[in-house]
DNA sequence: TATTGTTATACTCTATAACTATA
DNA sequence: TATAGTTATAGAGTATAACAATA
């Protein structure tokens, strides 16, 4: 279906949900694609993005960052050693603690998708006039505020996240 | 971060990945939330949706339609079975194969998340002028039309989906 | 011989609860 | 007594491969 001027107003509305969820679901799929290609999941390369953000932290902050349970973190890391992304150290001052720890593979891989974070905007938005990108963005923001506060509003009534996690 | 318009361009691009990006997980924390209370997961939805598209189907057309294996149907009809969503009726003519169908809570229900659907694009739209909607639909169009066209590149590499899922 | 859907097996993400080693 | 991280157990989504019933 194809987005006209003539439409009524809630069919555009529902044009711009429709193309939102689309949205959604191809970028999901890109992602998914090019982390596995790197032998990354998505969150796996959450746990690499916490770690870059955050150097050499226990598994307990990682989770509470993440907001997941410290099992969850667990297996996470497995995975993450396991194929090289990053070692478990000895915290100096708590035995009871592991500092994770980017490899060099690691820390690279980190950088990497940093970078090409920055290259694929500009094959999404390089090709967009300054006005066209400025509306695009004023949309999303406005957009995004009443998701946060709907979403906020329903997990008041709940609680955010698992009960371990912080 | 705040938007501001003396950005450099390279900064504004990066701002609204940033911004879609934040969205999509917003965006599926509050659809994971909703269906929850539905009794619900968003595969499971996934598979309602195709049925109502397609009425009583086979496994197999559902495995297609929604480009997963047929184990992976198996599994997720099941799940709607116990809760009460869909029955499998016998095939008419073809034994090996069963109809899956909405019981009457389950097309209910279907029909509940798409009329919910058109609410969420008047909360999310309803209080956005028309030139701004529409500033904002040709913007997200655009980005469509350059992810997918990447992603269709990077699809013919490589295979689609499962080898069962056609 | 080909197809439908199942069982068998495996991997990932996620959670709670019990437990060990340390604070 | 409280905390860090593990093991135990569970459920959901996903995949391939082997198999039974049917076309």
């Amino acid at each position: 279906m194809k987005y006209h001027h003539d439409m009524t107003r809630t069919g555009r509305q529902e044009t711009a949900l429709d193309r939102i969820l689309e949205l959604v679901v191809v970028l999901d799929e890109d992602l998914t694609r090019t982390l596995e290609q790197r032998g990354l999941t998505t969150s796996r390369a959450h746990l690499l993005w916490e770690l870059q953000r955050s150097g050499p932290s226990t598994q307990r902050a990682i989770a509470t960052a993440m907001r997941v349970s410290t099992r969850n973190i667990t297996g996470l890391v497995d995975g993450l050693v396991a194929t090289g992304f990053v070692t478990r150290e000895s915290h100096p001052t708590d035995r009871r603690a592991t500092l994770v720890t980017f490899t060099h593979h690691g820390a690279a891989t980190a950088q990497r998708l940093l970078d090409e974070q920055q290259e694929f905007s500009h094959l999404l938005f390089g090709g967009m006039p300054d006005k066209q990108l400025d509306c695009f963005v004023t949309g999303l923001d406005q957009v995004l505020g009443v998701l946060r506060s709907a979403v906020a509003q329903a997990a008041g009534a709940k609680n955010g996240g698992p009960s371990d996690a912080r």
